[in-house]
DNA sequence: TATGAATGAGGATTCATTCAT
DNA sequence: GATGAATGAATCCTCATTCAT
């Protein structure tokens, strides 16, 4: 730094950043799960990712681009986790809801996050944007329901899985806006409870 | 309009109008609930009600505050309906439930518009800005479950509050998206025996 | 002004301005002339007219429909005098391009800013914007042209229209850029001179 | 590339490049005639021309500084070739005319590309900057002019070689936009026509 | 009271240039 | 010497809001 200063003579410059692709994406999560996408500049990441705007350009063609390859990617992977229980043959129907419902709210306490973000930006996108539908966590539940219900004749699989799902997931929803306190794992027992007892009417 | 002529002696202009706030408001909400908020114009709603941008100053203080405000009297209008049953001392619990589900979805299948407005614009406004806790739906189905498990020493009832909600709610979000075919109205039935059975464990 | 600053308390605010499209335009063909296109920004043409830059957009949509309009517009007006005289039927030929001539070179004595302008910025434009054919200057020559070389089987028109257009527009160019120095109409006679001794061979 | 390997031990890298000068010339040549040099940028030569952005900057101060690089020496070369014939004492004037004309049309057949360049970019660029006068073709053909007409009093010796000039250059022009089909080549004897009859009045 | 032109701050994006490796 | 990631000033454009008419 000493010669540095000296070879510039006393010019104040900063030198130049190395910029990292994962400390960006996480503030680009961070903020617009706190803010929403529309309302996180580039400016804003870059400035709390500790790089020039223009060093984002590098990794995605556009702000617009960048919100839903993160999503993509979020869901997708969270998708994939969810993907290998629901679909592990090894397992018992009952042991796959409970796993996937300690999976759900395990992800959500460890990683609040990127679950609010989710959830904030599913709206945010075109509908021609679409998640890769192997690995969508509704489609993913739905196979396995079927599965469960083939006997039953069920009519409606498409209500089923929406009740559950949304069984599921409005206690992580209200967890995110803060209207449900403690941990959501400890609620895992309570809701398999509930998903069964919907499943088997 | 005689006077009009004369005095403009013949040019042909379009006389001022009486701005209506009903339409205004009617067009907010259907391009809000098509487009999201942030990408809403008030030009965008100002010529589709046919009115000027500024007209919609004289009614609300911001765009973000007309958006705030139909929000908040659709969410609490929805609210009371659904406090009318479910804080109807003549109705069973049974029954109670069961005209909040129809309610629900009839709700939606009268007004999807509306519906999706509620839906898409939760997250859009700061947690400083509250509806009305009497005519929150979630704290009035909260009431009535608290009311219905008095017995049961339930210990979270914010859980169950929020599976019961999730349940009923999901389906008519995936209706929104069209992920749904088809009546929310023919659910009733089945929706609420699934609540039933969670409520009752 | 005064009664202004005493309801405004003192705050110092600039009233509205109303804008008037000539000088916009006035201004942006001057700094085009100047500079060329890409180097006048929105914001000089703004600020030198006079008017905000949100403004401009009132007229435009964009930069570059800005300067293809105004372009067009010039060319084209500039083409309806040509047209005038070269497809007079009561006049000559001979009268027909002396007159032509004494116009292109009154043009830009007078109008020396569009001159300049519609000289530089004839590159600058995609390939597919035409200025209409009926009104497009070379068009109208290579017409008159080919009415006074009827009967002598000349081959090659094209070639004649460009050297004829080339011999009277290379002087105008050298005025825009100072290399000739002296008024442009005092070269009719000869420059009329030379196009008849280049069409009459 | 043996001790490369060895020092690098397997590492798969591109060894690094000896920028040559000629094919980035001729790429940003190639570029500014196709699209003008502000829609040309260094990112488009250096990948076109296979080195890096960075390449550049040994070769030229800037952008700016290499396009009138190329500018003037295309000119100036052009030039050189002009002024052999028009100041050569063996020929006669008609000869001196011919050939600079042949000389002329031959450059744009052949190089169709160079040619475009220099026309589009003569107003690129500012007033300050000159090509040498010696070599200016402009000039050259002045100073040839002023020898042939020495005997005839001409006063406007600038309007005389704008004409002649204007006459030679816009079929050029027009060959360049593609509003004239076939070789230049071909039009020699008949621009060489025209311009000793306006030569010679 | 309604209108809609004008404002101008704000935001996404580009790109010439620099410089650590 | 070459590389190409990083920089950030510069630019076009949008749009909520104001206010003269």
């Amino acid at each position: 730094m000493y010669i540095y200063l000296l070879t510039k003579q006393g010019e104040n410059k900063i030198p130049k950043q190395i910029t990292k692709l994962e400390p960006i994406e996480n503030t680009a999560i961070k903020l617009f799960a706190k803010r929403g996408i529309k309302d996180v500049t580039i400016k804003d990441i870059a400035s709390e990712a500790g790089c020039s705007d223009g060093a984002l350009y590098r990794h995605y063609k556009s702000k617009e681009e960048m919100a839903w390859t993160l999503y993509k990617r979020e869901v997708e992977s969270f998708g994939a986790l969810i993907k290998d229980i629901l679909e592990n043959k090894d397992l018992s129907n009952e042991k796959k809801i409970y796993s996937a419902i300690e999976l759900f709210y395990d992800f959500y306490d460890k990683q609040p996050t990127k679950f609010s973000f989710i959830l904030l930006s599913q709206y945010n996108f075109s509908r021609q944007l679409k998640v890769n539908k192997e690995l969508n966590p509704y489609n993913i539940m739905k196979g396995c329901l079927r599965g469960m219900t083939k006997g039953k004749k069920i009519k409606d699989l498409d209500l089923l899985s929406g009740m559950v799902f949304g069984l599921i997931l409005e206690p992580a929803r209200m967890k995110a806006t803060n209207e449900l306190k403690g941990k959501l794992k400890d609620r895992t027992d309570a809701v398999y409870k509930a998903c069964m007892s919907v499943i088997s009417n």
